[in-house]
DNA sequence: ATCCCGAGGG
DNA sequence: CCCTCTGGAT
């Protein structure tokens, strides 16, 4: 089978079993939504918007976050793992947006990339999410369904899939085809005991068939 | 024990 | 490339 019909099978199957998503990243505006994401890293949604509603209400925007101590954040976020480094970024962040970017999120991957604590990954959430650009962030879900499903063959790093997915997606779907990889990750294609016997997808899942169906 | 929408530093 | 950070859920 071409890569492409392949694609073509994977993401008409996403478009008819995605359509309803929980336990999305809850967030008022780009400035939260750099935020949760930060947050998110090796964390559950569902924890960071219980910590979300508390952090925001104390610190809305940049320059409330900027005022703050790492200290007062780090209270505000310690059940989130790396609470002292996503603290040190968040407050860091927030001052460069308020010095150098005017109290504004940067509009641009490049500036993003420079804030404390946004890296590649967070940068295209923003890109993808607040944007709509056409790129794909890849987090350890769309990492892990892009590598089983097959899509990307010889793909070793998040970037490799990044760059193999955006290459062979077309553009207009690409906003919605990471949409799909993430909650298909989350849901079915599970790290530990993925939900094969549930997933449309086994017949064209390269994982599937070297499983034996397990 | 293993994994959760990673980033920074060595 | 590797390592560290580091809490909660399963």
């Amino acid at each position: 089978m071409k890569i492409g019909e392949r694609y073509r099978g994977v993401l008409g199957w996403f478009e008819e079993n995605m359509a309803l998503a929980e336990t999305e990243l809850s967030y008022n505006d780009p400035f939260q939504l750099i935020v949760a994401v930060i947050l998110s890293a090796q964390c559950t949604d569902k924890r960071v918007n219980l910590i979300t509603p508390v952090l925001f209400e104390r610190f809305p925007d940049a320059g409330s976050m900027a005022g703050a101590t790492q200290e007062e954040i780090f209270g505000l976020i310690k059940s989130c793992s790396y609470p002292n480094n996503k603290a040190k970024h968040l407050k860091g962040m927030a001052e460069m947006i308020v010095t150098r970017f005017n109290g504004i999120v940067p509009s641009t991957r490049e500036e993003l990339t420079e804030l404390p604590g946004v890296g590649r990954k967070t940068a295209n959430v923003i890109a993808s999410v607040v944007w709509n650009s056409p790129v794909i962030a890849v987090d350890t879900h769309v990492f892990r369904v892009a590598r089983r499903l097959g899509l990307t063959p010889g793909a070793k790093t998040p970037l490799d899939v990044e760059l193999r997915l955006t290459r062979e997606i077309p553009e207009d779907v690409r906003p919605r085809a990471h949409h799909w990889l993430l909650l298909h990750g989350r849901y079915i294609c599970t790290a530990r005991n993925p939900k094969c016997n549930t997933c449309g997808l086994k017949q064209l899942c390269a994982w599937y068939a070297s499983h034996d169906g397990k």
